[in-house]
DNA sequence: TCCTCATTTCAACGACTCATGAGATATTGA
DNA sequence: TCAATATCTCATGAGTCGTTGAAATGAGGA
């Protein structure tokens, strides 16, 4: 998913809170079957309507989604919108530029080692 | 360059800013020589006091740094803080989930393709 | 030294962000 | 329908952010 520039900059301001970069983390951990809201807020120490506050800001900035089951939202971390998001800052730093890619992308087939086949967009 | 968090979070919320931005844009594009100050302004179509504003603050993010060259204070991007901050982003977003960085990788060898040798810190 | 250029610093103002707590809404089960 | 649970919405207030213009600082040249 490539980001626009404007997509880009809610995502980074999303993440520049700290209550919201261990939400992203918490969900990131849980995978794609996610965590219901009052559960994230615990695991952050947030209250109920700080955690909604939180978590509503992260899906309008792409990086989590949302579905209800019963009577939970259940969230869960947007792989696409986080992985659109790094591939922004590599496209956008790598222009003409391979200092700051370099060293990423060793941290990329590092932490990915089993390599999996993705068609790039 | 391994981030901690706050400056993770300082570095994201350096670059939640329009005029930021664009500002590390022009900067990489730059290269290591730089530009003064007062041309990152007119770049970015900041006033000078403007300018000055968001380049300390992406200085004290660590994503820029400046020298003083005759009257001028020339600022040039840091490749070590921008790449510190995919590593930590994709570290961060793929304990035991690849999803994120298998694309971020593919990102990163197509427009690093000239591989370079870099040691993994 | 005096003048000019380049940049930073400062204060003031409006706009936005975040935490809090009360109340509203939606779902389920009795 | 009523009660309980889970979450969201809203208003308030404190604090932070970004812009502006004026004044201060620092470097170089006449």
């Amino acid at each position: 998913m490539k980001l626009e520039e404007h997509q880009a900059l809610d995502a980074f301001g999303a993440l520049s809170q700290e209550t919201r970069l261990k939400m992203v983390r918490a969900l990131v951990v849980a995978g794609p079957e996610g965590l219901a809201a009052g559960t994230v807020g615990e695991a952050v120490g947030a209250s109920s309507s700080s955690a909604s506050f939180h978590l509503s800001h992260l899906e309008r900035a792409g990086l989590v989604q949302s579905r209800r089951e019963a009577r939970s939202i259940i969230y869960s971390a947007n792989y696409e919108g986080l992985s659109g998001l790094v591939e922004f800052l590599m496209q956008d730093c790598c222009q003409g530029r391979p200092e700051v890619c370099a060293p990423a992308a060793l941290t990329a087939v590092a932490c990915c080692t089993p390599a999996k086949e993705v068609s790039h967009a």
